[in-house]
DNA sequence: GGGTCTTATCGTCAAACTGACGACAATCGA
DNA sequence: TCGATTGTCGTCAGTTTGACGATAAGACCC
């Protein structure tokens, strides 16, 4: 076969909800080049590794989380020449949403890994390393759109989840406000978004609510709309 | 830089609406492995070449289509270890819409390539070669997806076309049957969906249409709904 | 125990949207 | 002139949305 060879390497965007906001797991480069700015986790995939597999191993050591529960997704593939100054790299992003644990971040790599705000990051490109502003802004935007018509926001809650905690993965997410009556309307009467478990919580204080785990639906129908 | 260096390709899904039918660019296989299958078109990536750029590339080289105006957008990135006999391969899948061109299919490449109907193609894994039933799969169903809540119909078409005729693509890429009378009122108050051009045509008999072009809208609110 | 605060949940109502379908308009070919 | 064909406008009932009032069920304070 006729080709150049070129370095294939996995990005992750690892995505949670914590203290009503959304924020992202970033590495402070520790060598050259961006040495001192933000960069996503990643790194090349191994000979034998498929794409995911490699994405899932990095969540792993990144995270610790034995990532099989660990919603992932591709997002897209970046590949410009320049796009990192040391070679020809291409690299696969990965979207990843995880519950807000009370893990601590156990980066078995170097560098210091810890949850930014995303709102933060976007603000300015050159925060962050490579063109992994544009990553961020792409993956991001892919869980925005992804809420509205897949009952993915599950992804960022516990097992067993109220409506009022649901509802602020979509205001973390979306950065907008829902009205609590029609969101529980729209959650609960959406065929196979949440289905109740039958024990209450007060963990939010107030009146005790009904605490509700994942349904079994792939798509909302209709959608959840923003805004 | 301490990396395993692998072939990165990119492969194309072209489909077009021909006689009522969703149909995509194929090409039939000279050669082992997988010789007398279809196959998608694509090659690798050059050196110094983005990976769209290598797209649209393959793009012009397969359709004699000169690509700007021509709608294309990254669909996935597949890389198995095992899915290509040959060798580690990473291919980039990109997805082209486009109109019912009356251009002859100019390969320049070698092997036929010609039309063939994507339900025929879906029907059984086993015509494609390598996982290309795979990526045909993901790209039809992006496609089939983003007509619901984007304006990218009007890529299947002519710059001016009626209403009927941009009904006919939805009918031919979600494989149902649309009342004309919803569908024009729907079409023509979506805002920015599709423009007014003034003139008429009567090219499909009956009573004279409206000749529309297509509008500035990038989604569209709320969106259409298959079947 | 009685207020008061907080969050949960149910209900109401008008506006918007959908899906089914009737009716009429404008052309062509016989 | 008469169908046949396709385009376009209307009507109507059922559904969904968004705004918002009202009540429920705890915790906290005195």
């Amino acid at each position: 076969m006729d080709y150049e060879p070129l370095g294939v390497a996995a990005d992750l965007v690892i995505l949670t909800v914590r203290d009503g906001s959304l924020q992202v797991l970033l590495i402070r480069r520790g060598i050259a080049p961006y040495r001192g700015r933000w960069a996503l986790p990643g790194g090349f995939v191994r000979p034998k590794e498929d794409l995911e597999e490699a994405a899932r191993r990095e969540l792993a050591e990144e995270t610790g989380l034995g990532s099989e529960r660990i919603h992932l997704e591709q997002v897209a593939t970046y590949g410009e020449p320049g796009r990192d100054p040391r070679g020809r790299v291409v690299s696969v992003a990965y979207l990843a949403l995880v519950p807000d644990l009370p893990t601590p971040v156990a980066g078995t790599d170097a560098a210091s890994a810890s949850w930014v705000a995303v709102a933060e990051m976007l603000e300015d490109p050159r925060r962050l390393a490579f063109d992994h502003h544009r990553i961020l802004t792409d993956a991001v935007e892919r869980a925005r759109a992804k809420l509205e018509y897949s009952p993915l926001a599950a992804a960022f809650c516990p097992d067993e989840f109220t409506i009022s905690e649901l509802r602020g993965i979509y205001e973390a997410v979306w950065g907008v406000l829902l009205d609590p009556r029609n969101f529980h309307r729209k959650a609960t009467k959406t065929d196979g978004f949440v289905v109740p478990v039958g024990a209450t919580t007060t963990r939010d204080g107030g009146r005790p609510a009904q605490l509700f785990r994942r349904g079994p639906a792939v798509t909302l129908h209709p959608p959840l709309t923003r805004g």
